[in-house]
Formats: C-alpha cells, structure tokens, sequence
RNA sequence: GUGGCUGUAGCUCAGCUCGGUUAGAGCACCAGGUUGUGGUCCUGGGGGUCGCGGGUUCAAAUCCCGUCAGCCACCCCA
C-alpha cells in the first residue's frame, strides 16, 4: 500500500459538523450548568512533567501514560548511554486526567482562594485499547472543590454533575456511592491484607453478572478463599436496605464511614443529585489517590460509567507540604455523548447557511459580495456560491448541503432591483426587492 | 492482556461453502435528458493491485499460514 492511511490513529477521532454540534451542546449544557454552582474555569497544558503524573494513578495507570520522547541532543545522550529506560528517554508526558493538573496547579498558586471551585473541560489522553465508548483522546468535564473536608463541598460535585445530567436530559440515573474507609474496613475484618482489597473487590463486583458461585471460584483462584467469602457475606449484609443505617450505629471501625455516607445523603438529598445517590459497598474506584466517599454514574444499557469521583485528601499534599483536602467529579463527555445519542436525546442542532447566494454568469461577483454581506448585517447565515455554473448545480448544491433557502441574482434582478428566493423546502418561489430580502427571509426559517 | 467476529468501489454489503473468462448491487459521485431552477424520474459514465505479506495450485476475492486494522464480549476505566 503505497498511499499513506487517512485514517486518524487508534482510539482518535475526526469531528464532522454534525459531531461537532452534537459535542457543543451537550458542553455548552455542561458548563452554564457548572457555572450556576459558582466553578470558575480552568485551563492546563496537555503536556505536563512526567514527575507530575507518574504515581498517582496506581502502577496501571503509569502504563497508560502517554510519554514524549526527548528531542535532538537530548535523546541522543540518553540513546548513546545504552539500555535507556522509559524515564531516562523522556520526562514530559500527555495529561492523563484532569484531577492531578488541577492538585498541582492549587500547590503552585498561593494566591488562590482558600475554597477554590474550578470546573476543567479540556481532553485527556491514555493509552489504551479502544473499545465502545472508550477512546484514546477523550473529554473530560470536571468539578473538584479544594480547601475543605466539608460534606457541603461532596454533596456539591454530586449536585452539579446531577443537574447536568438533568438538563441534558436524563431521568433515570444513579450515583453509586461508597466510602474508601469503609470498604478498607470490610477488608480488615475479613482478615485479608490492604494488598489483597483490589482483586478481592474486582471479583465482588461482578456479583451481580456471575452469580454468587461464580464470585466465590474467582475469589477461591485468587487464592483469596476464606477472607473472599467472609468479604462476601458481609457485602451482601451491607446491600441489605438499612445496613448503612446499622453501620453507624455500630462500634468500632465502620461507624466514621457509615455516618460520613448518611450525612452525605441527608445533605445532597436537598439538591440535584438527591434521589440518584444510592450506597453501594461493592464499588471500588481503580485510581489510588481516593480517600473518602467515592462515586460512579451508571445507566441503563451502558457497560462502564458516564462519569465517577470521589474525594482525595491527599492528593494536593504530594506537591506541596501542607495537605490541602479536595473533592471531585468527573463527566466523559463521549460517555453521554454514546447514551444520548442511542436514545435519540438531541434536539435538532442546525448548521451551515440559511440562504445560499447564487447568481448567473454576466452577475459580477463584487454584487454578490455586496449583497451577501447586506443580508448577513440582517443577521443571516449566507454562503456566496463561488463559482457561477449553470443554475441547476447551483441548486442542487443547496440542496445537498441542507440550506433552505437559495437566493437567485440574474441580470433581470439586478434590473428591478430584487431577489428571486427559493424556499427549497416549499419548492416556491417569489420575487422579493432587495431591501426587503433579509427580512422575507428570516420570517421563514 | 484474554476470547470471538469482520476486512471486497467514497459508504453499506453480495460473491468465498465446492478455486475457473473482463469481481457485482444499492446509495453516493460525474455527464446528458433540461444553456435561469434543486429534491422525483430516465439514460450513460468514472471508480476496486478483493487490508497487507507469503504459501498451495495450471489457475486464488475464494483454500492454508502469518501480519495489520476495525468491531463485539471480558478486564479496566470516563
């Protein structure tokens, strides 16, 4: 194959306009509604330091981080010492969330409020296998508040990515919630070690899809046997409709975590998220740097999340000295792009011109010009078609590119001192002065 | 990373089981029917080294091996 692919690279996308539209909808939702909870925007590079990103994502995650490769001398050194590991060819790399820029951007400056709202919506890169609904550039929409370990800031996040959610559209959704301190208490009494809560976790997940044997045969190959199933049976007690309740109440290491939760519901229960927030012992969210109550969005006929967070407190204290407390949450952009689009969710996104101009060979293209402009000052949307082939193509031209409207100019317009305007939805049309055309117009689209 | 499915025209696909002249269809595109009128209709046309590489064979889109890419499920995530 001698020609060069024209594809994009793996898991990369190209946006035509009706993409385009369908993606500024739903961002331009995201953010008037972010902005009425009182964020303010931020904005960091794509490229951050790879001390910035690395270990913070647990060892999975460095995997997946994108690293730039030294350029000229630089990678020439480090090639020619030989054997030149991953750190020693590169030190910068691709912004993997939005969550570690933003703890390093509130380390760097001092001079930021000491409650400081941001919302982020800016790609993200890993380097992943695609899949449905998985990319390897993809949107983030993100609020995080930092500054305090308030459960007014939790129940916040939650309520803003709710009401998102709500303006776009969707009823039915829930919020699963769980607490880090929590399910490291159900580890502990199960007498399986802090190491061993992942992959525990990971197959208590699935109890749901494989059934309550097939939870106990993956916790048994993981050589998780006895603490697996003691694990299980108390994850299914914790699902029962009061457990949370009997949580609290209890003594010892559940009741900080249970109240935290309860507290929690009690309090977003007055805003958006309210109703969708639903506990769930068996979530477990894979990054590292969780350390509170943590959350993911589920929806009907959607295999992973549209959206997940969680509170880190310790995050911002691995750049700078002083630990600063920080609660986030994060929407994928493709995630409720996928959803909305299965279900026909968009409203009827216009693009491209209202009126094309076509005019016939003998009509000079400064009077087209002139015209066109005149009409758009009236505020329409005008494509002068460039060339003047026979009127037909013109048309049809119109025609395929979806205008309803196409303005005709001919030498016996230019005479009377009008426009023929074609209703190419109606197939009528009329013969309107010149003056008068923007307005004709308009009270048709 | 694991398992499965699919790669044939710009797009959606047929043909492959059982190898046999110039590889087809619909849509899209171009031209004409209509030199100031689109969307419908009619006629004609351009466009394919059958993903890539190798093997078997007199002969490969078709059979075999490899490879790459895409999709689906799992894993993980947003």
């Amino acid at each position: 194959m001698s020609e060069i692919s024209t594809k994009p690279p793996s898991g990369m996308r190209d946006f035509l306009a009706a993409d385009v539209l369908r993606r500024r909808h739903v961002l331009g939702i995201v953010q008037r509604v972010y902005e009425s909870f009182g964020f303010v925007p931020l904005e960091t590079p794509t490229i951050e330091n790879l001390s910035t990103l690395l270990g913070k994502y647990g060892p999975e995650g460095d995997q997946l981080l994108y690293r730039i490769l030294h350029r000229r001398e630089k990678l020439q050194r480090a090639l020619a010492a030989g054997n030149a590991t991953e750190l020693e060819l590169s030190d910068e790399g691709l912004r993997y969330d939005l969550t570690v820029p933003l703890a390093r951007v509130v380390a760097n400056y001092r001079e930021l409020p000491a409650f400081y709202k941001r919302y982020a919506i800016q790609p993200v890169w890993r380097a992943d296998r695609p899949g449905k609904g998985r990319f390897r550039e993809f949107y983030q929409c993100d609020v995080d508040i930092t500054g305090t370990t308030s459960v007014v800031a939790d129940a916040e996040v939650c309520g803003a990515v709710a009401a998102v959610l709500h303006a776009l559209g969707f009823t039915e959704f829930s919020i699963q919630t769980n607490h880090r301190e929590l399910l490291r208490a159900f580890v502990a009494a199960a007498g399986l070690l802090p190491e061993q809560e992942s992959p525990a976790l990971i197959a208590l997940d699935k109890l749901d899809k494989i059934g309550r044997d097939g939870v106990l045969q993956e916790l048994a190959q993981k050589g998780l046997g006895d603490g697996g199933a003691r694990l299980l049976t108390a994850l299914e007690q914790a699902r029962q409709p009061d457990a949370l309740a009997t949580l609290a109440a209890s003594d010892g290491p559940f009741r900080a975590p249970a109240l935290a939760l309860q507290t929690l519901f009690a309090t977003a229960a007055e805003g958006p998220a309210g109703k969708h927030l639903v506990f769930d012992p068996t979530l477990a969210r894979g990054l590292g740097y969780y350390t509170g109550p943590i959350f993911e969005i589920a929806v009907a006929g959607l295999a992973g999340s549209m959206g997940g967070g969680g509170r880190y407190d310790g995050l911002i204290g691995m750049f700078k000295k002083q630990a600063v407390p920080a609660v986030g949450f994060s929407l994928g952009l493709e995630r409720v792009l996928l959803v909305m689009e299965e279900r026909g969710m968009f409203p009827a996104l216009g693009v491209g011109p209202q009126v094309l101009l076509c005019r016939m060979a003998d009509v000079p293209a400064p009077v087209a010009v002139r015209i066109a402009s005149q009409l758009r000052a009236a505020g329409l949307r005008v494509e002068v078609f460039a060339d003047t082939p026979q009127m037909g193509k013109q048309l049809a031209y119109a025609n395929a590119i979806g205008a309803p409207f196409a303005a005709i100019l001919g030498q016996a317009e230019l005479a009377a001192g009008t426009l023929a305007i074609k209703d190419l939805r109606a197939g009528e049309q009329a013969s309107v002065p010149a003056v008068d055309a923007a307005a004709w117009i308009a009270r048709r689209c």
